[in-house]
This record gives C-alpha cells, structure tokens and sequence, in this order.
DNA sequence: TAATATAGTAGGTTAAAATCTACTATATTT
DNA sequence: AAATATAGTAGATTTTAACCTACTATATTA
C-alpha cells in the first residue's frame, strides 16, 4: 500500500475493462491521431479534403448542401469555400435562378490536385493505422461505416 | 453548372473517397459519440473511469504512473484526483519511502461503486454503437486494440 | 405588397482539451 | 553541502472546434 512505486513503468498498458470499450479506444486513437496529422505537416485537412470530394463525386453544389453533407454549419462552410478559392482549388459562381446561391465547383487545378491532396492524407492515415494489415484496414472501415451510418 | 440545387438533400452522404477513410469516421463518431454521452447524463466521463479501473487491476500507484498510462499531464491527473477523492472513491496515502509521491488505492466505496460507473458508461457506448452486431462490436474493438497498441 | 424565410458573409462567443508555469516539498547526484 | 531532478498542486494560457449573431441580398408566402 505505501511502498514505493517504480519509477518507469516499463510497458505501460490500459486496463482491460478500458481496453474493451471501442469508443474511448477511437478517442484515443483520434487525438493521437490528430498529432500524427500535424506532424506530417499537410497543405490541406480533412475539411477542406472533404469539400474538394463532395464536389468531384456529386459535382457542382451551393454551400447549404455541402454543409448538409458534413454536418457544418453555413458559416464554416464560407471559411472552408473561402480558402479552397483562394488557392484556385474552387470557384464561386452565382447561381442564375437563385441568385442568393453560390454554385460552387472545382476548377481545372482542383481536379488535378484533388489527387495528390487525397493520397498525402491517406498516406498520413494509413501510416499511423501501420499496425493493421490490409485486410483488417478494410475490416475496420466497413464496420466503421456501419456504425455510421446508423448512429443517431 | 448554374441550375438551381434542391432545397433539401434527401440523403445526405459523404463522398466515397472520404468513406473510405477509417481515421475520418473514427472522428466524426467520437464527435458524436461525445453528444450523446453527455445526453446520457453520466455521472463520470472516461477520464475518472480509467483511473478507478487502472487502481482496480494494477493496484495503488502514484500519480506520475497514472498519468502515464494515460498520456495525461500530471496536473490533469491531480484534478481527477481531486474528484475522486472528494467523492470518497479513491484515497491519498503518503509514500512513506518517498514522501514527495501520493499513493493513491481505491476505497471500499470506490471497489462498489465502479461497476455500476462502468457498466453505465458501457450501456451508454453500446447503445450508441447499437448498429453493430454484438460479433462486430468485439471485431472493431479488437482491431482498434491492434490499432492502438503500435501506434506511435 | 407585406411579411417571412433562405443563402451566404463576417466576425464573435463558448466550451473543452491540452499545455505550460510557478511553486513547495522531497530525493538524488556530484 | 550544493546543485539538480522529481512528485504533486494550483492556476493560467492556448488551441480548436462548435456555435451563434447580425447583416445583406434575394426568394417565397400569405
């Protein structure tokens, strides 16, 4: 009770009722995650990789419907918009029915560069995910996308 | 280019490019994950609950161990300290050897109640994960396991 | 036509986690 | 013994995402 502890623990591990709890296991690997990311010092987040995305798969969009699909408000929306423009990855184009819109679609760069964008962070990703093989990879992603799509 | 987008997105979803991206969604659900635990109203978050489970099956450790368990900052781990002790859960002792470190164990009141602490924040979890089979749930929670243990 | 609603912008606020500093007390090293 | 290092505390600072507000312009509705 009151003896001295060590003072490096050697292998230092989580307890097992902790071990078994995926959610807090995402968590941490999340944060962690998030520091491997600005280590591997990016141009772009997943933010900004996530519009250029939206916009190559679903084609042209007003920003109300890109902010739908990630759950961001209108406003973040502006911010991301204005920074993919700024670097010529997007443009901006009133939209000539609703002129209140901004029809917004990647430019010739933006295409070009979406691939590269891309392949940096899921090189960054799938570094730090390093202890799984492929097949597990796949495993973890499929489960994660169902647990996804049926959270509430 | 300039049509007019509908005013509501049916079903909204993410591109398959990003989908496939298991560091993403482990995000976005820990972002959910975290609204919904605080719905349920627990009493204590994971934080408290991995100290009282790390006393619980590695024994009484000074702070410095538990934080390194945890990658918390020692000053962190003071204030998770604080709470537990104030609510009679855990115990500071002196370490008669060395009387710079607290020894801190559970009490008899800590060993009753984390079980129900735990099971409360498991409840919680799994019912936020409710989309998964139950073989699911203990497949992605070994992969993150994996995941985590060679994780840099 | 008047009232209400929506798209987008700019900028601010909030809340939580992570990090850091300064300090006291005690141990260890030189 | 003096210098240095460690455990713990208290409190401040930083960071970042999430959220909110006020505003302009345009569209829709009653």
């Amino acid at each position: 009770m009151t003896q001295k502890t060590p003072s490096k623990i050697e292998n230092p591990r989580l307890p097992s009722r902790i071990l078994r709890l995926p959610m807090y296991l995402m968590l941490t690997l999340t944060r962690e995650g998030y520091r491997h990311a600005v280590r591997s010092d990016l141009k772009f987040r997943m933010p900004e990789y996530t519009v250029l995305a939206i916009l190559e798969e679903f084609g042209p969009s007003d920003q109300r419907a890109i902010g739908e699909r990630m759950g961001f408000d209108k406003s973040d929306v502006t911010k991301i918009i204005n920074a993919l423009e700024s670097e010529g990855l997007v443009a901006r184009e009133e939209d000539k029915i609703d002129k209140r819109r901004h029809c917004v679609a990647l430019t010739a760069k933006g295409k070009r560069d979406l691939k590269d964008i891309g392949s940096d962070i899921e090189k960054s990703m799938r570094s730090f995910l390093r202890g799984l093989e492929p097949s597990e990879y796949a495993t973890l992603t499929k489960l994660l996308i169902k647990a996804w799509s049926r959270m509430d």
